[in-house]
DNA sequence: AAGCTTTGCAACCGCGTCCGT
DNA sequence: GACGGACGCGGTTGCAAAGCT
């Protein structure tokens, strides 16, 4: 049943990339942007299928991406939202934007579920991470499918989507949190320097390889658009990407990552003002002056819009766009009292359990 | 030092969804 | 509305590196 898969014809190489791979994929997606993957194959000769190819440059060539050692306020947080979202790897990974899904699933498998089940053995109950009866999946079921009774996939996503939001917003209006930033996953600080800062720490490790590959590839930046609405300071941002190896870590594959604690503060800071749009506050700036992409566009997920429109950094369609238009969950921001007082009548007893949820686990 | 086991991660696979026709 | 192509997601696999005996 079904459709072939796309990668069974023959000729189609399989297995680890090597790095000539690597840079006739970055050159061409610089050149033409991300999308049309279909085209990718064709075009640059490339023995992959499109699938292939999309995957290496979402998972490892992507610019921005961070990888190796999750800090401990990234563990904290990807634990939040796998308990809020739950396997929503995807979704996840669009509120920490320089990680990609694939990372935090791995990471998720092989570390956190550990972590958690030797956690949880001694005292069973306080929270258990929606662990559901299967043992391996881990999902938001156990949290809300009692209070919501069998519903659309669409409307618990969206439902988890708010609740999220809600309780971001709670944890950054919250005095004491504004006092302990440490402990608090969304942090409210707000300074689009410090946004601007991180971003240009953050550097693909393999990208910066790949970039040294190609150094002197890049000739014309403003002819490697791939249409009219990238402009120029996007441009710039994708050659800091690139190009511009900061003096930090510069390892490959299973580095340290090269991320400090600064950088995660930032990070959550980022994904708070990206919950609820308030990244349009000051964010003119960043498209001349910083690393940081701000373009949103439509996102194909209807399920995840809400993340993905305001957390361009990670949406590989973003990539090489700018400011192309504003997602309107931006544009029809509540006003603050009034999100104030909405949450305020749900969101008490749930930060209960998450905060009693922190104090166990750390 | 050699062999075996475990761990971590990149990549693959199959399915679901979206979107154009 | 049905159909098919393209894309994205989540689960799983395969393999190299690390750890252990």
């Amino acid at each position: 049943m079904g459709r072939p898969p796309c990668c069974d014809k023959e000729g189609v190489k399989k297995g680890p990339w090597t790095p000539e791979e690597d840079i006739i994929l970055v050159s061409y997606i610089q050149e033409h942007g991300p999308g049309n993957w279909r085209a990718v194959p064709t075009n640059t000769g490339l023995s992959r299928c499109s699938k292939s190819c999309r995957l290496r440059w979402t998972n490892y060539l992507r610019p921005g991406i961070k990888r190796g050692n999750f800090t401990e306020q990234e563990e904290k947080m990807i634990i939040h939202l796998q308990d809020l979202l739950g396997n929503r790897w995807a979704a996840i990974a669009s509120y920490l934007p320089q990680r990609t899904d694939n990372d935090i699933k791995n990471y998720w498998n092989t570390h956190l579920k550990k972590k958690l089940k030797k956690l949880q053995a001694p005292s069973s109950g306080v929270c258990n991470f929606g662990e559901t009866g299967t043992g391996t999946e881990i999902g938001p079921g156990a949290n809300y499918s009692g209070s919501i009774p069998v519903r659309g996939q669409w409307e618990r996503r969206l439902q988890t989507d708010i609740h999220m939001a809600k309780r971001a917003l709670s944890e950054a209006l919250s005095p004491e949190n504004n006092n302990n930033n440490n402990n608090n996953n969304f942090s409210s600080s707000t300074s689009t320097k410090a946004i601007a800062q991180s971003s240009s720490l953050c550097y693909a490790s393999s990208a910066e390889n790949i970039a040294r590959l190609l150094k002197g590839w890049m000739k014309n930046p403003a002819t490697n658009n791939k249409c009219s609405r990238t402009n120029s300071s996007s441009l710039t941002t994708q050659n800091n990407n690139f190009f511009v190896v900061n003096g930090g870590d510069t390892a490959s594959k299973g580095s340290g990552g090269g991320s400090s604690s600064n950088d995660n503060s930032v990070e959550l800071s980022e994904t708070f003002e990206s919950l609820f749009g308030l990244e349009s506050l000051d964010y003119s700036s960043n498209a001349t002056t910083t690393t940081t992409t701000t373009t949103t566009t439509t996102s194909d997920h209807d399920h995840d819009q809400f993340s993905h429109q305001s957390l361009s950094p990670n949406d590989e369609n973003n990539v090489f766009q700018e400011n192309e238009s504003k997602p309107e969950i931006i544009e029809d921001v509540m006003p603050f009292s009034l999100l104030e007082k909405w949450l305020l009548e749900e969101v008490a007893c749930q930060d209960q359990k998450v905060i009693t949820t922190d104090a166990k686990f750390f």
